[in-house]
DNA sequence: TTAATTTAAGACCTAATGGTATTAAATAAA
DNA sequence: TTTATTTAATACCATTAGGTCTTAAATTAA
């Protein structure tokens, strides 16, 4: 996978987030649970997103979690961001250290043409275009979820 | 940086070998020593690489590894796909373990279609390209290896 | 045959990532 | 005010990636 678990878990999350009421709190249980995530780790994820402002949360009785910008204002290339850095799509491929435009490794010139097409998706497209999207696929991560669950209680009986 | 340290590694020593004679073998330690990775370390890079048939190898006095395909029948993809598999690119970025074309996640189709343009860059641009830029630009890893060894240098006198 | 050289293999250590559990602090309602 | 709820913060554990070290085995040449 391109990203790391953390990432992908942050970008599903934000994705659901858009398709609920606009700041109305969520349970972090209740994302998780939905998004098969394992719960507490899902609480470190969301913190470097509320510290960024993408993300707002309440705590106590009927607090949680929501998004504290519209949707259609966050990227997806804005997550990534926050726990990658900034340069995680600029990085010479070879992982030369000093590659950049004036002293560039043999592939540098070729990779960041091709690397532009991927960073462009990840400016350009909102999360508010999937968020309606992710509501009815729901669905097939409860299925996998049930699946894996009696896939290791079947391997506990072995 | 989009791939792990070893594949960068990996990349960069097969690069570099197709800018040496052909079949000719080079000693491990030369060569880590030539693009700055732990030699240790690059032992067990090797290894892959030489059972996957790309690298070959040869023991004792003379020996050492050298490229036993032509480099330009060596594309990037090839050890990408050693070290990470061969799913590297078609995997999910939102982490969806069930998300292929059939039951997409909500960014598959668009996410995809940029990743075909890397894939093909990976796939269609052979080691031998390469080979004989790096020659050159091996000045500037000297340059930063002996860069970081001064900044390590002054840092113990703190 | 012996000695030197070099890869092969694997044990081992360290740091980072992924994941769990606990306690403190904030909020809301009875 | 008290209690229940929920995030915040942090300590901790497990696994993987990155890196080191040692010994064995293969090869070459003296």
């Amino acid at each position: 996978m391109i990203f790391s678990k953390t990432v992908g878990y942050a970008l599903q999350t934000i994705i659901y987030f858009s398709n609920q009421p606009f700041k109305k709190p969520i349970l972090q249980k209740e994302i998780a649970n939905t998004l098969d995530i394992p719960h507490h780790y899902l609480g470190k994820i969301l913190q470097p997103l509320t510290k960024s402002g993408i993300v707002g949360s309440k705590t106590g009785a009927f607090g949680g979690f929501y998004l504290a910008k519209p949707a259609n204002e966050i990227v997806l290339c804005d997550i990534v961001t926050i726990f990658e850095g900034a340069d995680y799509f600029n990085n010479c491929v070879l992982g030369f250290p000093g590659c950049d435009d004036d002293t560039p490794c043999p592939v540098h010139k070729e990779w960041s043409s091709a690397m532009v097409i991927i960073q462009r998706f990840m400016k350009e497209h909102t999360v508010a275009e999937w968020g309606a999207e992710i509501g009815p696929k729901l669905d097939y991560i409860k299925i996998l979820k049930a699946a894996r669950i009696s896939k290791k209680l079947n391997h506990q009986d072995n």
